[in-house]
DNA sequence: GCCATTAATGCAACTAGTTGCAAAAGCAAC
DNA sequence: GTTGCTTTTGCAACTAGTTGCATTAATGGC
């Protein structure tokens, strides 16, 4: 059986970039976990099997497996970034604000306005992996009830 | 006559906030400023005047004046985020991720996209100052002639 | 104008991420 | 296996931004 980070390295050396142990236990890491891993977490799982291994390394690699598509990058805002294996996608991350609680959500919704930009703007919009920000159902409910309590705005 | 910094003080006092020297004058540089200014910008331009002014109070009025809806923060990728008084409300920013170049188009185009997360998602979301990735006119061309040239990707 | 309260400032130490560079490792040719 | 070329790594120094805390100063009541 051909394993997803089998799939990943040949991705990696069909472009001409080398497979290092590092880079293979990144990538099964990002593969292993259906979740987002932040560059910190997959560092301490990277520095589990090879203690010596530099944190840019990890961020340098991120950044290559991201701009050749294995990996996407989602920014949570408030300095959260976290990764994962390019696998489910065109989806997109509804963040709220408050609780910070996420919604994923498909990439349909986006279409129209991907033609809107395209036609009016000529721009081709990366409409993958976007996080919106705002404020979830519950959240919208617990700041009409506690309306006009906060001395410092939400 | 009343000037622009008068009225963003005002809204400071009236939410129980208090005018410093420094204050007054951040927000007096960018509401001078009709463009953008980063963190770093500003705190040169307050240095000029004040020269022991921290870098650590610069980021928390931003904060702060973010919060108050004063000062809006667009985020460009690659670490460049700038601020803005906020006077021009609702317009977002396209970003090619090549050229760096930004196009300023107002949220109409943004306006059923909303419509629809709000719909399906209970999700009110934040459409102020959003800035989208993609290619630009110019770009797309330039990618098309050079098709095939690149050892590694854009 | 003076005093008490509380917010804001300056500082130092910190985190996340980036960069330049020398050393090491991967790969291909012989 | 050795040689040579190129990529990748580890390191150290750096930038941007954050946080805790003691000191300073703006504001309201007298």
């Amino acid at each position: 059986m051909k394993t997803k980070q089998t799939d990943l390295a040949d991705s990696l050396m069909e472009r001409g970039y080398r497979m290092t142990p590092q880079r293979e236990l990144m990538l099964s890491l990002l593969g292993g976990s259906d979740k987002h891993l932040s560059a910190d977490k997959l560092l301490m799982g990277v520095r589990k099997v090879y203690p010596r291994v530099n944190k840019s390394v990890v961020y340098r690699n991120l950044e290559l497996l991201t701009e050749l598509g294995l990996v996407s990058c989602v920014d949570f805002g408030n300095g959260r970034v976290e990764y994962e294996v390019h696998r489910h996608p065109h989806h997109h991350h509804l963040v709220c604000r408050n609780c910070r609680h996420t919604i994923m959500i498909n990439s349909d919704t986006f279409a129209e306005l991907q033609k809107q930009l395209s036609d009016h703007y000529h721009f081709i919009a990366d409409m993958d992996h976007l996080a919106l920000f705002g404020l979830c159902h519950a959240c919208q409910t617990k700041a009409q009830a506690q309306q006009g309590h906060h001395p410092h705005p939400l």
